[in-house]
Parts: structure tokens; C-alpha cells; sequence
DNA sequence: TATATTTATCGTATTTGTACGATATAATAA
DNA sequence: TTATTATATCGTACAAATACGATAAATATA
């Protein structure tokens, strides 16, 4: 941070660590854990199982969701999140594709 | 943060984290494919190829280190960097893990 | 020995992330 | 209509991450 100087990679680099940050929290993971489990949408019930105030798990859907990663829909005074799987899929296998992409040459040399 | 609560998240669910985090800066991103195309152990070369402060590339090279995504050598005043594959394809493996049993149940049922 | 080179570390400024309580908003229920 | 419920947002506090310059430490070179 602090004159952020991440606009100076390439976009590969970038969205890939964009991708990376969403999953950088427990947090995260836990709730997205939760989402598969139920399969169906869910709303407060994450707040239930998350050591979090209701505050800080909105926080965190918000963050899954602008990234593309959920979608959320309204359902009465309640609101339905579940994974987006396409995208899910997509971080993954883009995720996969960097780390084949570095393996290719892995004749040791040195270390 | 403020008052971490990270510790009440399993373990599986820190260790994912962690690994992401290191990922989650363009950066690291950027060092691991120079280590990779390098093939053999490299110190400040990074330094020029990225656009950032000596210090700064010091810096992400210390984290990657300590949570044992590279190995670093001294070899006379300069130092040298590899990634530890081992290390890598673990923390791949436990991720693709997690994508799967994710993606086990995925009938959409809303959303 | 003195100097130059390379890298790590220190100190610090700034930004971002995390977390919570309080409140606003919207929809259902009484 | 009023009260209740569910969720998002606001404001705020604090922690962690990022970045840099300056400096230290270690080795190589003159």
C-alpha cells in the first residue's frame, strides 16, 4: 500500500492476487463451506455458525459478492447468497494455469 | 483484525488462508514466475524487474520464505532464491482439495 | 586494509483490512 | 398501524500490510 503500486503488474498477476485476497480470510472460506454445504441459499444462518458479528459477515458477502464469486439475491426481508460456481470455477482453473505455466521448468539447480 | 479472531477457524481453514495471502499480492506473483523462468536461484535480479524498492522486494521474499514457498541460500554476499515445489504443490493440492469437496453438491437450487 | 557490492533489517509513514456497535431500511407479522 | 425480524450500511477503532529510505552486515575486490 501506501502509494500503491499494484497497478504496475500485469492484470494476470493482478487478478489472480485479487482472487487470492478473497480467500486470504477464514472468514471467507468458512462461509463459502457453509454455502456448498446447504446448497441452497442462506442468509443469517452463516452469522449463527461464523464467531462474527452480523455486522462483519456482511461484511464479508459483500466482498465475496462484489468480487463475482456469490450472487445474492433479495428474498423478503431475508437474503439468499450461494456460489457462483462459473466464476468459482474459473478463479480455480486460472489459479492452476499459473502454477503449471511455473512448473514447466522445473529441472533443480540449485537451493 | 482487531482482536484477531482468526484462531477460532479450524485449522484447515488458517492454513488455506495463509497460503492465499501469500498469493494475494501481485508481487509474490511476479517473484514466484521470475524464480520459475530462471530455473536456478537468483537474488536482486528481482529487484530490477520488479517495480519496487529493494527493500520492499526484500521484504516479500522474507514472507515467502518463512512460510516455506522458497528456499533462499547465501552464497557469498548475494543470496539465492528457489521455489520449494514440495511446498507449492502441497499447498495446491489442499486447495483443489477444497474446491472439490465444495463442488460436490452443486444441484442449484437457487440463486 | 580500504572500498565497493549485495542483501537484510530497522524505523517509519500510509493504506488497507478487520471487527464491532449503532442505526437505517425493508418486509413480514401481530 | 405497529411491532418484529432480517440485513445492510455507517462510523469508528485498531491491527496488519505495504512501501520506502537509511543503515547494518557480510563478502568480494582494488
Amino acid at each position: 500500500m501506501s502509494i500503491a503500486k499494484i497497478e504496475e503488474f500485469t492484470k494476470q498477476e493482478q487478478d489472480l492476487a485479487a482472487f487470492a485476497k478473497l480467500m486470504s480470510h477464514p472468514a471467507r472460506i468458512a462461509i463459502l463451506k457453509v454455502l456448498a454445504a446447504q446448497n441452497a441459499c442462506i442468509c443469517g444462518e452463516i452469522v449463527e455458525v461464523l464467531p462474527l458479528a452480523q455486522s462483519t459477515v456482511s461484511q464479508h458477502l459483500k466482498e465475496l459478492k462484489n468480487a463475482g464469486l456469490i450472487n445474492g439475491t433479495i428474498d423478503g426481508p431475508k437474503s439468499c447468497y450461494c456460489i457462483n460456481w462459473i466464476a468459482f470455477e474459473k478463479f480455480m482453473a486460472d489459479f492452476n494455469a499459473l502454477f503449471l505455466s511455473l512448473h514447466i521448468q522445473k529441472e533443480k539447480t540449485c537451493c
